[in-house]
Formats: C-alpha cells, sequence, structure tokens
RNA sequence: GGGCGAGUAGCUCAGUUGGUUAGAGCGCCUGCCUUACACGCAGGAUGUCGGGGGUUCGAGUCCCUCCUCGCUCACCA
C-alpha cells in the first residue's frame, strides 16, 4: 500500500531525472551510465515478459545510480506498425467498414488518435513495478523529432548506395497484404505433401512425359520452364526441347540449369519465377516471362504477363483451394504420378500467422554487407560483448550471412518513405523535405505510397532518443554511446544487430558495449506465456496481492544467466513464494528492529573501538563486507575499462541472480538468524554495550538494506527511511540515491572472530541438534558441559550466549577430556577439538544412541579410509598442489582424532 | 540439413579457471503459536550429477560417443 506513495516522491524529487551537464563526457564529474528501454508496442499491455525485462533494467540502473553514476534510462514507444494497423483494421471490420472504405489520410488519423488516447499505457503500468526511468525523455518512433531522423537516415544511406530499389521475389503476407522482411517471415517445420507431377513431351501425345515434385502444385500454373541439371545423364537429350504445362496447356522450354539438385525429387524442377526465389534466379539467367498467377489476397488470376494461364473456373480461387482442385483435375487427367508426405519448413508471418507467399514485386531495400563489417568486428574485438556468451557464435553466423533488407511495407501506419516519382520524366528523387514538383519539368509528383519497416525507426533508438542528427547535441555528447541493451534473444536479429549496424554508420561508434539477453517466461510446461494462449500471468496482479518487490525478488532470485523463467499461472501464491516471504522477513526484521533500537540517533559505527565489540558485532561486521564483496563480484564491472572488454571480465558480472542470493543470505541467515537474536539481551539492557549493540545492528541491516534496494526499491525505500540516524552523519533523502556498501578488507584479527564465532555458533547447533535427535521438549531444562582445552576461555566467555540461544545451562570444562562420563550422555564434536556432552539423565532410550553412534563411527571409518588410501597414493602427493595435500593431511589428522573419540564413546555407553 | 545450448534432490535451478563430505528456493518428514516474522523457528531426509567410453593422482567440471529435449539459421523444388 506504500508503493504508489513512495513513487511519487522519488518522481517529485527528481531522482530519475538525468542531467548532461553532470556527465563527465559533459563537463560534469561524474562517469554517464546509460539504458536504452527496448520500446514496448504503443498498444502493448504489460506481461509477463515486460516485467521481467523491465526488472533487469532497473536493478542495473539504480545499482549503477547508487554507486554515483549519472544514470538515464531511457523510456519509448514503438508504433509498431503492422500490428497496430492489425488492431485498427479489426475495429473497422466490427464497425462494419474498412480502411479502403476511410482512405489513407482518415486512417492515419483515427490510429494516431487511438494511440494517443489508450497508448502508453504500458508506460505508466511499469511505474507500478517500480521502473526508474527518466519520464521527461520518453521517445515515440512516430513523433515529429524522430521521423525526421528516420527520414535523414534514409536519405543519408540513399547518399551512400546502402538504399536501392529492387524488382524481386520477397515474403508477402496475403492476409496483411504488405511485404516483409526476412527476419519476418519466420519458418515453421510442417508436414506437408510432395505431388508429383508428370509434364508431357511437347509433341508427344502419349507417354510418360517428365516428372516434377512440387510442394505447391498452383504454383504450376506460372511455370515458365522445366529445368534439369546439365550433367543429369538423363534428361540430356531433352534440353532444349519443350513439354506442356498441364491445366493451362501451354508449351514451355526444358532448360538445364546447375541449380537443380539431381539427387532430390526426379531431378526435374518446375521453374516459377515470379512465386519463387530460386525460380526468380533462374529465369534471370535464362531470360524468361515472370507471369503473375495470383492476386496480392492470395487467390489465382492471370496477372502481370500471365494472358490465359489460370483457367475460368480457378480465377479467383484461394491458393490452398486451388490447390485441392488442380490436384483433383491432374489425378483425372491421371497426370498425377504419386502423392509422398513430406516435411518441410513453411515460413509465416510473424504477426498473423498466415503462410507467407512468394511474391514478385518492386520494394526498397538496404544493401547490408558493408553495414554488416563495423558490427562484425565489435564483437569480435570486445568493443561489444554479448551476454550469455552462446549468442555471440549465433550472431557472427548471422552477420557473416546477411542478405539485404527490405525496408518497405505496404502499409498505412508508418513513416511513408521519403521518395517522389514523376511520371512524365520516369524518374524518382529521395528527399529530405517534401517535394512538390519534379524538378525537371516542374510537372506533379506523387510520394511513394508505402511505408518503412516498423524496424527502420528502432534500429535508430539509442541515436535518436538523443538527438541524432544533430551530432554535436548535448544529448548525444553526455550519454552516447550508451552502456548495456537488456532484451530477448528474439530480437537480436530484428534490432540489437541492427542497432549496432546503425551506430557505426551514424555515429561511428557501437552504441553500447554489453548486450544482455534474458530467458523467456514460460509455464510449467515450459510453453512460452502469452495472454492469447490463456498461460499469462498479469504482472500487476502479481503487484497488487504480494506487492512489487516480491514480483522482483521472484524473478530476479529465479533467473539464471540466459535461462528461462519458470512461473505457475494456476498458483501465483507458489510462484511469488520466494519473493513474498522474504519481503516480508525483511518487513519482520525492520519492525523488530524499529521497535527495539528505537527512533533515537545511534552511535556511528567508525567510532566505535574494537574493545567496544563484542564477538557477534566483529562477526556480523565481517559478514557485511563478505557479504558486499559477493554482491559486487556477481554484478562485475559496469562497463569496459578502456573502451573494449578485456578478455578476464569480459563475461564476468551480470549475475543478478547471484547478486540476490548473497544478499538474502546476509540478511535472512546472518542478520536475522543469528545477529540480531544475540543483540536480544544487550539492547533491553539500555548500557553501552546496549548502544554498541544498536548501532552495530542499525549498520548492518542498513547497509543490507543498500544492497537490495535495486531489487526491492519499495520495503527497502520504506524501513530506510525510518531507521534511526547515526549522529553526525549527513544522510542522502532517499535510499534510491545513497551510497552503494562498501566493502572493507578484513584484517587478521577480525578474521580470527569471525572463525571464533562460527565455533560459538557450532555449539549452538549442537546443543539444538541434540534436542531434536533425543526429543527433548523445548521447555525442559537441560545442563551442558563443554569440554574444552584449546578454547576454554572463548567459551566461557560466551556460556551465557550459548545457552540462551540453544536454550541450554552451559558450563566449561577447561581440563579438556577428562574421565568418561558415567551417565548415558550425547557428546557432539565441534571442529575446533572441543567436545559438548549433554548428560541424558535416563530421559533417553540408550540402546537407540548406541545405533547411532555405531552408524556414525562405521560412516566415518569408511570416508576414513578412502582419504588415507588418497594420500597414500604418490600421484597425489607429488602432483597436486601442496596447500591441497596439506589440506587433506590436517583433515584425516581430525578424523583420526574423532574416530578414537567414537570408539571410547562406543565403548563407554554401549559396552562394547 | 548447418550451428548452438540443455539434461544435477519430487519441482525450478546454482555450481566461475578440474581439488574438502555437490548447493539454494519451493515441496517433503519431525518438533515448536520461543515476547519481529507460522509468509515463521529448530532439526532432518532425498542425488548411479542423462547412458557409455577416455584423459588425469583426482572429473558434475576436460575429450569422444550415444540418447532425449530445446533454441537458432537455412533457396532443396
Amino acid at each position: 500500500s506504500a508503493e504508489r506513495a513512495i513513487y511519487e516522491r522519488w518522481i517529485d524529487a527528481g531522482i530519475f531525472t538525468a542531467d548532461e551537464k553532470r556527465s563527465n563526457t559533459n563537463g560534469g564529474d561524474r562517469e554517464p551510465f546509460v539504458i536504452v528501454m527496448p520500446p514496448p508496442n504503443v498498444t502493448a499491455v504489460l506481461h509477463m515478459g515486460h516485467g521481467l525485462n523491465n526488472t533487469v533494467q532497473d536493478v542495473i540502473v539504480r545499482w549503477r545510480r547508487m554507486k554515483g553514476d549519472e544514470t538515464l534510462w531511457i523510456p519509448g514507444l514503438d508504433h509498431a506498425g503492422i500490428a497496430t494497423q492489425n488492431i485498427i483494421e479489426k475495429q473497422l471490420a466490427a464497425e462494419g467498414t474498412s480502411k479502403s472504405a476511410l482512405g489513407r489520410e482518415a486512417f492515419v488519423e483515427r490510429t494516431a488518435d487511438f494511440v494517443e488516447r489508450t497508448g502508453g499505457e504500458i508506460l505508466q503500468q511499469l511505474k507500478a513495478i517500480g521502473a526508474s526511468c527518466d519520464w521527461n525523455r520518453t521517445a515515440y518512433t512516430l513523433s515529429p523529432a524522430l521521423s525526421l531522423a528516420v527520414r535523414e537516415a534514409f536519405v543519408q544511406l540513399h547518399e551512400r548506395g546502402l538504399i536501392y530499389r529492387g524488382h524481386r521475389v520477397i515474403h508477402w503476407c496475403p492476409r496483411c497484404l504488405t511485404s516483409l522482411s526476412d527476419e519476418e517471415a519466420q519458418h515453421e517445420d510442417e508436414s506437408g505433401q510432395l505431388y508429383h507431377i508428370s509434364y508431357p513431351l511437347a509433341g508427344a501425345t502419349e507417354g510418360p512425359g517428365l516428372t516434377v515434385a512440387t510442394t505447391r502444385p498452383e504454383t504450376m500454373l506460372g511455370d515458365v520452364a522445366l529445368a534439369v541439371h546439365p550433367d543429369d545423364a538423363r534428361y540430356t537429350s531433352l534440353i532444349g526441347k519443350s513439354a506442356i504445362l498441364p491445366i493451362s496447356n501451354i508449351q514451355i522450354p526444358i532448360i538445364a540449369d546447375e541449380y537443380v539438385d539431381p539427387t532430390f525429387g526426379t531431378g526435374v524442377v518446375k521453374i516459377t519465377p515470379a512465386h519463387d526465389p530460386n525460380d526468380f534466379e533462374v529465369g534471370l539467367r535464362h531470360k524468361l516471362p515472370m507471369p503473375v498467377v495470383m492476386t496480392p489476397e492470395g487467390a489465382m488470376t492471370n496477372g502481370a504477363d500471365a494472358e490465359a494461364r489460370v483457367p475460368a473456373d480457378l480465377i479467383g480461387v484461394d491458393r490452398f483451394e486451388a490447390r485441392r482442385k488442380i490436384v483433383a483435375q491432374l489425378e483425372a487427367s491421371r497426370r498425377l504420378v504419386k502423392v509422398e508426405p513430406h516435411q518441410h519448413a513453411v515460413r509465416h508471418c510473424y504477426r498473423c500467422d498466415t503462410v507467407v507467399e512468394p511474391r514478385l514485386s518492386d520494394q526498397w531495400f538496404v544493401r547490408m554487407e558493408p553495414l554488416a563489417k563495423p558490427a562484425l568486428e565489435a564483437v569480435r574485438d570486445g568493443s561489444i560483448r554479448i551476454l550469455p556468451e552462446r549468442w555471440e557464435a549465433v550472431y557472427i553466423n548471422w552477420l557473416e550471412n546477411i542478405r539485404d533488407w527490405n525496408i518497405s511495407r505496404q502499409l498505412w501506419w508508418g513513416h511513408r518513405i521519403p521518395v517522389w516519382y514523376c511520371d512524365r520524366c520516369a524518374t524518382h528523387v529521395v528527399s529530405r523535405t517534401d517535394v512538390s514538383a519534379c524538378e525537371k519539368c516542374r510537372g506533379p509528383v506523387r510520394q511513394d505510397e508505402d511505408v518503412l519497416d516498423t524496424w527502420f525507426s528502432s534500429w535508430l533508438f539509442p541515436l535518436t532518443t538523443l538527438g541524432w542528427p544533430d551530432r554535436s547535441s548535448a544529448g548525444l555528447v553526455a550519454f552516447y554511446p550508451t552502456d548495456d541493451l537488456i532484451t530477448a534473444p528474439e530480437i537480436l536479429f530484428f534490432w540489437v544487430s541492427r542497432m549496432i549496424m546503425a551506430g557505426y554508420a551514424f555515429m561511428d561508434a557501437p552504441p553500447f558495449h554489453t548486450v544482455y539477453l534474458h530467458g523467456t517466461v514460460r509455464d510449467t510446461d515450459h510453453v512460452k506465456m502469452s495472454k492469447s494462449l490463456g498461460n499469462g500471468i498479469d504482472p500487476l496482479d502479481v503487484v497488487n496481492t504480494y506487492g512489487a518487490d516480491a514480483l522482483r525478488y521472484t524473478v530476479i532470485a529465479g533467473m539464471g544467466m540466459g535461462a528461462d523463467l519458470i512461473l505457475d499461472h494456476r498458483d501465483l501464491e507458489k510462484s511469488f513464494a520466494p519473493g513474498r516471504n522474504f519481503a516480508t522477513k525483511l518487513w519482520n526484521i525492520g519492525r523488530f528492529l524499529l521497535a527495539n533500537v528505537g527512533a533515537a540517533p545511534v552511535r556511528s559505527v567508525d567510532e566505535l573501538t574494537s574493545d567496544e565489540l563484542t564477538l557477534p558485532d566483529r562477526w556480523i561486521l565481517g559478514r557485511l563486507s563478505a557479504s558486499v564483496t559477493e554482491c559486487d563480484a556477481a554484478l562485475g564491472p559496469p562497463r569496459p575499462s578502456n573502451g573494449r572488454w578485456r578478455r578476464e571480465e569480459r563475461y564476468a558480472g551480470l549475475r543478478l541472480n547471484e547478486y540476490a542470493e548473497s544478499a538474502r543470505r546476509f540478511v535472512w541467515n546472518d542478520i536475522a538468524d543469528w545477529y540480531l537474536e544475540s543483540t536480544k539481551g544487550r539492547i533491553a539492557g539500555g548500557n553501552a554495550d546496549g548502544e554498541v549493540a544498536r548501532a552495530i545492528l542499525t549498520h548492518a541491516f542498513d547497509h543490507s538494506l543498500r544492497l537490495l534496494h535495486p531489487i526491492m526499491p519499495f520495503i527497502t525505500e520504506t524501513l530506510w527511511q525510518r531507521l534511526p540516524t547515526p549522529v553526525a552523519s549527513a544522510r542522502a533523502e532517499f535510499l534510491a540515491v545513497a551510497e552503494w556498501p562498501r566493502a572493507l578488507p578484513a584484517s587478521a584479527a577480525e578474521l580470527e572472530s569471525m572463525a571464533h564465532f562460527d565455533i560459538v555458533r557450532e555449539a549452538v547447533t549442537a546443543l539444538r541438534q541434540i534436542r531434536s535427535d533425543y526429543a527433548i521438549a523445548p521447555g525442559k531444562p537441560i545442563d551442558a558441559v563443554i569440554r574444552s582445552p584449546r578454547n576454554a576461555s572463548l567459551f566461557q566467555n560466551h556460556a551465557g550466549l550459548i545457552g540462551r540461544l540453544g536454550r541450554a545451562r552451559v558450563s566449561v570444562d577447561a581440563a579438556g577430556a577428562g574421565p568418561q562420563a558415567v551417565d548415558a550422555a550425547a557428546h557432539v564434536l565441534i571442529s575446533d577439538g572441543s567436545e559438548l556432552v549433554v548428560p541424558l539423565g535416563g530421559v533417553v532410550d540408550l540402546s537407540k544412541e548406541c545405533g547411532k553412534l555405531r552408524t556414525e563411527l562405521e560412516q566415518l571409518e569408511i570416508q576414513l579410509h578412502s582419504l588415507s588410501a588418497r594420500l597414500r597414493n604418490e600421484g597425489f602427493t607429488s602432483r597436486a598442489p601442496a596447500s591441497v595435500v596439506e589440506a587433506e593431511r590436517k583433515k584425516e589428522e581430525e578424523w583420526r582424532r574423532r574416530r578414537e573419540h567414537l570408539a571410547d564413546k562406543v565403548k563407554a555407553l554401549c559396552g562394547d
């Protein structure tokens, strides 16, 4: 319930707002740290994928903010050409109208209105999970400024000869009625049919003819030749002759082309230049006609150059229906030789899943090879790293085989292509500004009807959001290049690699130095979560039920580098239990602390003298430093030290789950389980030692909150605001901008203290174990003797603490191993060689304990045996590092002692 | 078809250059409403580290091979 108010205070204080002047690349004294958000589609609503993606970004941004960087996280929206247009078209259909009835101008206006009114909801939703974006800089790919930049990029590339108009077979979606790039036409494996069709030879009315195999019989109406391999002995005699195209009944030549694979199918390929990219190439080589036999919607027709190929009964018939009819006709005329089942990959539209139709048309293309070169080099030379590492190979493989990018879309929603045609002069002009008349003849011109691929605007995002094309803009000077790019692997090619190309093409520098690809959110059957499949989780439900911090912690802690996140949409409580439980724990620690420590200022830890500190104090301070070190190591270096990643740091860091685990362990297992319990008697005392305990507990918890703030910003900020302040210390107004903890190197004395407290903890655990093993009721008092020749004073000093935490009256026997206990007693060895003894005084079944002891002895014998064998092995002692051998020897010694001890005990207790 | 990855406790996953008795969370078992927390506390059980071979004094970790799942690219009609 506190989240919204805290978020508003952060916003009011302007702590998410970046200032160019503070960046050290622009006269300031702070390192800039910048992340550009992968802009969600303007019509999108928040789902778990966004939740994951933006939580990761926010964790990193908040970490750097606390580290003192000038942080900037730029939020944005993508106009999402096809996706948005589809939505409006559906709306229009529901209203009984259509985009063509509306007309282009009205359609665009309506879409813009819709986007204006309801779009961008997702950015509001991101605030609910705590996203610390600089909302003043929210960018939109179709805004006037970015549209100008898009046009500038088009014109520049054209001037450099990298954009051209191409006439070729492209991927066409018959439902969206637009062309698609290679990446947008996605392969899906399908089991289809391979139809073997016999084409009679011209002049021979009878006979078998030539058999070709095809998966798309309907395209045969567009056939202009049959092709065989020039060296295929079966067919060489036929080259140059003709065959009859069934159904259309026209004569087509038999040609030779090396493209044909003699080993596949029958070794004869039908050539359909207008409806197959390979056949198109063959057609070019052999100067064949290229008849189009389908409408844009995918219905059969006699299109350009087709004349009378499609018979009347097939005109207007959909391609798949036509396939059935043609197969039936072929069968009837005995031209269908056979049909085989056939596994193959079919391309589908990435937006509507319709089977893509290859189609001959005129489109604008970007020549990619020159752009790919520096992008390839950037990853190879370490200017850019990709995490997890394995994606670098995928990236390199794609860029090495890059193909030109079809950027024109036959849509209305998007950036209109800045090209104007003069039909009279049969020329065109590419222009930064609108053109109203032909330069040559002063006659009328018309602008290209098409718009640009959505990704043609988003690939410029890191540039345009910072002020490009003005290369000297404050934004670019202060914040370019950015730092991390965080997204899902699905858009590595669509977006990430193209941004890298754009960075080099337009700024001569990479747009970022790190690409972090996180996993996908899936359900327990590992199916990708999606609203339409009904297996989605609404992050706002989670926020409302368990809080944003529970969501964030669960997501971060549960996700290894690059691994998918599995959640159960049917059981939110179970899915988010880790985060909810930890958030509650944290809150309760805070409650205890505030109730016991109170609000009065505490002493500063810096001024405490070492003789004031108790053993637990020194231990928790040591654990704090160790935890900070662990968190820092998991988060890693924020940027390459010298522009390029050195090998040893390249794949280090951003292990957010390890960072989360280290912080959790410190808070829960160190502070809550041990330190806090150890202070319970002290603070109530109200004396000087109580003041020390107050100071240390406050200090340790304060630093826990700092460590956890990037992951759980709301709870940590709320608690931190109420924490007592150390006297004479200037504290930041918000935890969100408080200093990140620094690890202090531990002195030898501190390390010894930590080891000593670990021994004390062992004694406590030993007592609890005995109580549990012998089922001694919690209220029943027990006595314990610690026999310790070496650490008697340590145990003496902490007998009270051990007794309180272990629920026993503890005394210490400094004489060490004296005469064996006459009474039945439980013995537990402590790793310093001491022994903890609890007389069981008739409460316990002796035979049970003997059995236990014997089992323990037996296991120890086995382990000792293999350890000794190892130490007798010369290979080990001579080749293993000395430190390892030494450690093993020490261990063997200890185990021998323990074995003797156990054997003695069994003798004494069990009589054998 | 090419490339890559994964297979570790019932489930979801860690395990950094080969080196003590392989870890965490959830779940499970036992006992506890111990004055911050039962979303908790204490104690506990559970692993032929996918199969097989190899290198090594030593392999979850390196190599080979097989099996099973993913991801990704691809013009075999």
